[in-house]
DNA sequence: GGTGATACATAGGTAACATAGGTATCGCCC
DNA sequence: GGGCGATACCTATGTTACCTATGTATCACC
């Protein structure tokens, strides 16, 4: 089953799912459909991927969680940034600009 | 308090793998340092990750293996690309283009 | 003869993602 | 009123890939 990594890079889900919420509360299924839309179609969080990570982040309090309505009277979990993850969300952006720069500058060396 | 290094991108070692040996063969110590380099220090390959992964490679026939003599007489095992390893490593660097500049994409986006 | 660098290797653990299922509501169309 | 797709949540299991620790051996150097 766990085949190849296609879809998302491993290690880049927690800190896209932060993103997503920069700009307020989102449900789960929202979130996904973000990500989908603000990468053009070329990043696709399955839900049994996103709801175990949303879990977890917010077991780790770096999101935190509440039930309630969407725009068209549907029950919703809504989740949103804590403090705590404010600060990661700066840091793993961070952490993925050093490192994403990194490989590209290696796979862009002109060996010598 | 040299430069921060973190671990490496998941998924990222193969095609950081097969991109060193895109210009001649080098044998397994000289791939970690030859990445270790590039990178500008950023990206370590420790040798409990890279062996395992330079012989799942030969498994998978991205690569072969010689056993030789490097520059200071020692004996060593020389890795080069197969023809199905070139290949991959154009397929893996475009892969890596699309999927590392859509997360960069999601991240750089406008926040509220 | 002790230390550090070179050069190879395996073992055990964990995190993360892929896949596949499952529940339930709602709007729409036939 | 039955079927279907979209929305919205969830869990279970499989596999990969990396992390850490540990081991062997040679060689240069002081």
């Amino acid at each position: 089953m766990g085949k190849p990594r296609d879809s998302l890079i491993p290690g880049t889900l927690n800190v896209l799912i932060l993103k997503a919420l920069s700009q307020g509360a989102l449900h789960g299924y929202a979130i996904s459909k973000w990500i989908q839309q603000a990468s053009e179609d070329v990043l696709r969080v399955e839900e049994g991927v996103l709801y175990p990570a949303l879990h977890k982040l917010e077991k780790e309090r770096w999101l935190r969680a509440e039930w309630g309505v969407n725009d068209t009277g549907r029950r919703a979990k809504f989740y949103s940034p804590t403090p705590l993850g404010k600060r990661k969300l700066q840091a793993e952006v961070a952490r993925w600009k050093r490192s994403s720069q990194a490989v590209s500058t290696v796979l862009d060396a002109e060996e010598a």
